[in-house]
DNA sequence: TATTGTTATACTCTATAACTATA
DNA sequence: TATAGTTATAGAGTATAACAATA
């Protein structure tokens, strides 16, 4: 119920639409499960390999500045990151994850593997093929 | 930048998180033109072929009831829903799209399935026939 | 002057708990 | 008592505008 976006729309919106769907719920309950929103989510998949400048974290999150300030005070309070001054500019932090962060990040990333190859357990390994070959199209042209 | 959830993990997790990113931006992106979140998106995609009691809305959209008021509040007062009552039971409402709401409805819906299909446009006829019998089987077993 | 970042403010969105009205 | 829905409250998340510090 309350499947289609549209009768009209074609097939393969719609089921675009729906695996986002199917995806953003999963990601949406192990985040919540780890007290994480989808953006915080994004934050320490982004933190983990990268110590970026708070500027820049609003450009990779479409975000205001004025938010990531927030955003990062309330994972600075949890002991999740660290702003830590650059000696070259003194208005610049970069934003750096903890080891408390870092292995929140590994809990979470193992549980989305996990859960994520479940959606897709049913393929055979021929589909499992075509699948990535042709997302790998859409995403990457 | 920021691509790869992690090294380690399969190419068709990423894959999918990717493509569900993808989307959830030009979905995000359409909504925020209309002065909509994400989930006032989904209210109307419900709104547009139901009237759902308050109740039953609340377990569609995954949040509790007394979110449900405030968003049917908001709405209300942009002119985009209306509470109906019920003749049967005295403590009940059904939730109705009007109008304005059926044409920002509609407006959303053009506008998804075009930039939707634009994410897809390189694909040739048969990976697209391929991605809908594989995603098919994915949703829906 | 321009840039980086924070703060003040206001609003949406969300859940929990307490409440009202109806069954 | 139980259910449908609202209200009070608190907190996250967001943007805009004004600000401070540095370049």
């Amino acid at each position: 119920m309350v499947k289609n976006l549209s009768p009209n729309v074609p097939e393969i919106v719609d089921d675009l639409v729906q695996l986002c769907f199917a995806v953003q719920t999963i990601l949406l309950r192990i985040a919540a499960a780890h007290d994480l929103s989808l953006v915080q989510m994004r934050l320490f998949g982004i933190l983990r390999d990268h110590e970026p400048e708070m500027i820049a974290l609003a450009r990779y999150l479409n975000l205001d500045k004025s938010s990531v300030s927030g955003l990062i005070d309330r994972a600075e309070q949890r002991g999740l990151v660290r702003r830590v001054r650059v000696p070259e500019d003194g208005r610049v932090f970069r934003v750096s994850i903890t080891p408390l962060g870092r292995q929140i990040t590994a809990e979470i990333t193992t549980q989305v593997e996990s859960e994520i190859l479940g959606l897709v357990a049913n393929l055979s390994d021929a589909d499992r093929r075509q699948f990535i070959r042709i997302a790998s199209e859409i995403l990457r042209g």
